[in-house]
DNA sequence: CATAGTTTTTGACAAATGTCAGCATATAGT
DNA sequence: ACTATATGCTGACATTTGTCAAAAACTATG
C-alpha cells in the first residue's frame, strides 16, 4: 500500500516536487503545516523544511504592492544615507510639479503634529511651500503650543507672507503664535541693529531662537528664486552670493554646498533667526521638492539643520543620486 | 516626549501610515512582531492586528512562481474535474510538441516508480509515449514487481514495439518481464483464437489480465495514428472504425467517445488485454500530450480505464476546455 | 556487500504568531 | 456638557511555526 520509496523527489497528489506540493498546500490552499505533514505523511518538521526549500528556490514570492510601499524604500535610504531621523516620500501620482509639491506639502502637514508634543515651540519659515504645508495642517489642538514666525515679513507678489505662514499654522494647531513684526530686510544694517535692540523685537528674536523644533523649505539659489521675487534680495544679490559659492537659501540665508552660511552684504540688514540657532535641532522638518530644490536641501542637509525629511519620490531618488555621483 | 496623539494615522520612522510600516517591517525587513511593536511603541497585539489589515488592503502579494505552480493548480482542476486519484501537469517550457511530449514522458518516468509497491504487477501498453516513458524511468529496484506486455508485438517502422516497451520498462525498474509472444494482430481469427489458447500464450494472457496497475498512452484515430502505421490497422480499418464512432485508441483498441470498446473486424484477431480488463484498475496511468489526443484521453477516462494521468499544461488547458464546452 | 560519509527526516523543545474579551480613547447625538 | 456608540489597543492565553541534535535512509566507495 505504502510506496516502496518516495523521499522527496515526487509528490503524492500531483507527482510534482514534494516541495511544490507543501508549498501549494500552504502558501494556495491555506492549510497549516500539521495538516500538510498528516496529508504528504511526514512529520510536521519535514514540511517546515519543504516549506523553506520552496522559499528559498524563489517559489513564493512575497512583493509589496509598489504603488504603496516605493516611498518607504526610498525613505529608509535617505536616512541610511543622510543620517536623518526619518523621511517621508510621497508617491509620484499624476500630475506635474504643482500637484508633486501639493501632494509633499499634504503629507508634511499630515504628518507634522504627530512630530510636536505637549510644550513645544515650533519654529516656522517662510515660503510656498511652508505656506501650503501650513494651510493643509488639519485642525488639531496640541496643547500648551508655541508657534514662532522665524523670519521678518516682507511684501510679496505671491500672496504668503512669513506672517502668514505661521499664523496659519498656529491657527491650525491650536497654537499661541509669536509673530516677528519687523521686516525681513532693512536697507541698511544700522537701522537693522537698531531694530533688533528694540525690546519687543529683541524678545521675539531671543524666543525664535531657542526653538527645539523647526519646519522650513530649501530655497533655490537661481534667478527664478522666490527670495529675490518677495523683495528680500535683489538679483545683485544673488548674482553675488552666487559668486561666492552659493548653493541654495534657507531661512532667508544663503548656504553653500556645505551648508555653512556665507557672510555677505545683507547679513547684517536682516532681521530673523541665524542659521546656528537651527544646528542641533530636536526636529528640523525640510520640507521641499523639485529638481531645482535638489542642491539646496543636500547643503541643508550638510549643515546639519534638518533631522526629518518630507519630498517626493522624484525628488528623493535626484537626491540620493547626486549624493552617490 | 511622546507624542501627543498618535493613534494609527501616522508612523513614526517615514510618516506614511503606520500599518504600512509595520508591514514593511515585517516582509521587507525581515523583524519580529515584537521587534516592530517595540519599534512602533504599541502593542504585539497591534503590530498583529495592523499586519492582517495590510493583507486585507492587498498591500502584501504573495503569489506562487507561476512556472512552477500553473502545473499544480490545473492538475487540481483536472483531478476535480475527472475524479482522477491524481494528476501531474508539466509545464510548458520552450520547444514545440516534440519537447512538451518528452518532457510529460519523463514527468511519468518521475512520478511511476512512487506509484509501485512491492510484489506489484504492471501492465504496460505500447507506443511512442509509453516507450520514452520506459526510456526515461531511472533504474530502480522495487522488489517482486512483474512487468506484464499488455498487447502482442508488432512490426514498426519507428524503432520501438511492444516487447521493447515492457522490456525496458522491466529493466530500469529491476523487475522481471512477462512478455507477449505474439503478433499483436493476425491474418484471421481463428489463428488468433488458437494461438490465444496455446498453453503459453494464454498462461501469459492470463497474467496480464490480472494486472493491478498499468501505464498507456491515448492513441488517436486521425489517418496519421501510430496504429495505423505499424501495421495493426489498415487505413480501411481505422476508417471503418471511425465510421462507427471510433474516437481514439486504447491499447489497440478503438473506443468511442464514451470510452466503450467498439466491437469489430479487428477484435477477434487481436491478441492483447482486452479493455474490460483495465476498468477499475488501483492504478491506471494514462500517459499522454498533444491537440490530437484530447478527445482520445477524454474517452479513456470516461470509459473508466484511468486513474492517474499525466500531460502538459496546455493539453490539460485543452482537455478542460473541451469537457466543459 | 560492508562501511564511511551524506542527506533527509524526525521528535522534543523554543519562539513567534494568532485570538479574544475587556479596557481606553475618540466620535456622535442629544 | 454628558451619555451612547464605535473604534482601536492591550494582556493573557492558544495555536502555529521554527530550531536543533539525533536517528534513519540513502550514496559512494573500497
Amino acid at each position: 500500500m505504502a510506496p516502496t520509496t518516495r523521499r522527496r523527489t515526487v509528490g503524492q497528489v500531483s507527482g510534482e516536487s514534494i516541495v511544490i506540493e507543501a508549498a501549494w498546500m500552504y502558501y494556495h490552499d491555506g492549510l497549516n503545516q500539521s495538516e500538510i505533514a498528516k496529508l504528504l505523511q511526514v512529520s510536521r518538521a519535514t514540511v517546515v523544511n519543504y516549506l523553506q526549500e520552496a522559499r528559498e528556490r524563489g517559489y513564493i514570492r512575497i512583493s509589496l504592492a509598489p504603488e504603496v510601499f516605493s516611498g518607504h524604500q526610498l525613505a529608509q535610504d535617505l536616512r541610511d544615507r543622510f543620517g536623518l531621523q526619518a523621511a517621508f516620500v510621497l508617491p509620484g501620482g499624476i500630475g506635474g510639479d504643482e500637484e508633486s509639491l501639493m501632494r509633499v506639502a499634504h503629507g508634511a502637514a499630515q504628518w507634522l503634529p504627530s512630530l510636536l508634543s505637549e510644550g513645544d515651540r515650533l519654529g516656522v519659515a517662510w515660503g510656498r511651500t511652508v505656506y501650503e504645508v501650513a494651510e493643509a495642517v488639519a485642525r488639531t489642538t496640541i496643547k500648551d503650543l508655541t508657534v514662532a514666525q522665524l523670519v521678518g515679513s516682507m511684501s510679496t507678489p505671491y500672496g504668503f507672507t512669513a506672517e502668514i505662514c505661521s499664523a496659519q499654522m498656529a491657527h491650525n494647531l491650536g497654537a499661541t503664535c509669536i509673530n516677528l513684526h519687523a521686516p525681513a530686510v532693512l536697507s541698511d544694517a544700522e537701522l537693522a541693529a537698531r531694530l533688533r535692540a528694540e525690546p519687543i523685537i529683541h524678545a521675539q528674536i531671543e524666543a525664535l531662537s531657542h526653538c527645539k523644533k523647526a519646519i522650513f523649505a530649501a530655497g533655490s539659489s537661481l534667478p527664478d528664486s522666490h527670495i529675490v521675487g518677495s523683495g528680500i534680495a535683489s538679483a545683485e544679490d544673488l548674482a553675488w552670493y552666487v559668486a561666492h559659492g552659493a548653493t541654495g537659501v534657507l531661512c532667508g540665508r544663503f548656504i553653500n554646498a556645505k551648508g555653512q552660511p556665507i557672510p555677505g552684504p545683507l547679513d547684517e540688514r536682516m532681521i530673523g533667526v541665524t542659521l546656528d540657532k537651527l544646528q542641533g535641532l530636536e526636529v528640523g522638518l525640510l520640507v521641499s521638492d523639485g529638481a531645482d530644490k535638489v542642491a539646496p536641501m543636500l547643503a541643508a542637509i550638510a549643515g546639519g539643520y534638518v533631522t526629518h525629511l518630507v519630498t517626493s519620490i522624484r525628488t528623493a531618488q535626484m537626491m540620493l543620486d547626486a549624493a552617490s555621483a
